[in-house]
DNA sequence: GGAAGCATGTAAAGTGTTACATGATTTT
DNA sequence: AAAATCATGTAACACTTTACATGCTTCC
């Protein structure tokens, strides 16, 4: 019995969508879950492998022209494991890590005037974020809406809500160190 | 000339506010960056070494009866470090890794029903995630407002904030997916 | 007297990325 | 003809966590 973790299901539940191929299901990880959950070739096509051997990928070959490759389909013991990582209760803690929001954290050693830059920086990032989401993922994810599949486009548009909110935020925080300007920072 | 990154910086900006042994640095991380940037013990201590041979940190031994103990205040050089890492505009990208998400992505394959229940699974968690900020790091936070920093309090409240915008996006969805009904899922 | 907390460190294991290595096919 | 994309895989490296190891001090 092998141990099945997150981004085996990654590959399980991407070849149920419809990325047949190793290198197919690494472009539709960057098209879709890169933002929570990454992944790369590296990672693939050793978990293809394993999930084969396990029986919870079936392989066949089908080459094209003279250059090989591997595609793959989910088996009926794939597709039971899958569901039942979905229905259950337990997941890994979410983790992040985020160097601007350390940087935050610690803008008290900052004069006042830098500190906004530093929040302006933050406010920015939060906006190209959501700019990525709308333009390059959500289309996508709203084309594959069409064939069924309905959350990815859920999930995008979670995402996308996620950085407007946080960029809100941060243009609120702007607003409040450019008025309440004289009473803070090292420099007061 | 060593190379500092985001864990260099954190040792320095947690001694700068006050966590001056390696032991006090780790609690004060459990306590206030665990959600946007954890560490553990076994990071903290070779780097703090790092740091105090670099010279960015001087290092003298005030002992606790018999038992050891090494602390630490931030040299002028850290001083200057810290503030330049602050300054600057290069931050290595977001990462986040996120389980529950993956889950939400992939719950076409549920039917109706089991997605409802992952709907309000990470509903809840979002929820917990809010609480636990609320509870145990804002009142941390804002107490050390009192003494100067600021940020620490602003950075807890951006964090609440984001989990109770999460959760009310999944209430939303949950009342969608009460509501649409019939319309969606595998066994439609 | 025992449990919890303070305190420091190392070794092993796990997880993941980047770089290397190779080559075919399609698009410009 | 060159560039981009398709395609597969391994090796080396980086980073982090967990477990191990030890022992003092304070609180109940």
């Amino acid at each position: 019995m092998v141990k099945l973790k997150a981004p085996s299901y990654l590959m399980l539940g991407m070849v149920r969508l419809g990325a047949r191929s190793g290198y197919a299901i690494k472009k539709a990880t960057d098209r879709s879950t890169r933002g929570f959950w990454p992944t790369s070739l590296a990672q693939v096509y050793p978990e293809l492998g394993r999930l084969e051997r396990a029986g919870l990928l079936r392989r066949s070959e089908d080459p094209r022209g003279a250059r090989q490759r591997s595609v793959y389909e989910v088996t009926e013991q794939g597709e039971a494991a899958l569901s039942n990582w979905l229905r259950s209760a337990r997941e890994a803690p979410l983790q992040l890590r985020d160097e601007g929001l350390l940087k935050l954290f610690f803008a008290d050693a900052l004069p006042r005037e830098d500190q906004l830059t530093l929040v302006r920086r933050q406010r920015e990032r939060a906006q190209q974020a959501e700019q990525v989401i709308r333009e390059e993922m959500i289309p996508l994810a709203e084309a594959q809406a069409t064939t069924g599949a309905r959350y990815p486009a859920i999930a995008a548009q979670l995402g996308a809500d996620m950085y407007a909110y946080a960029r809100r935020w941060f243009e609120r925080l702007e607003q409040e160190l450019t008025q309440a300007g004289q009473a803070y920072g090292r420099d007061r």
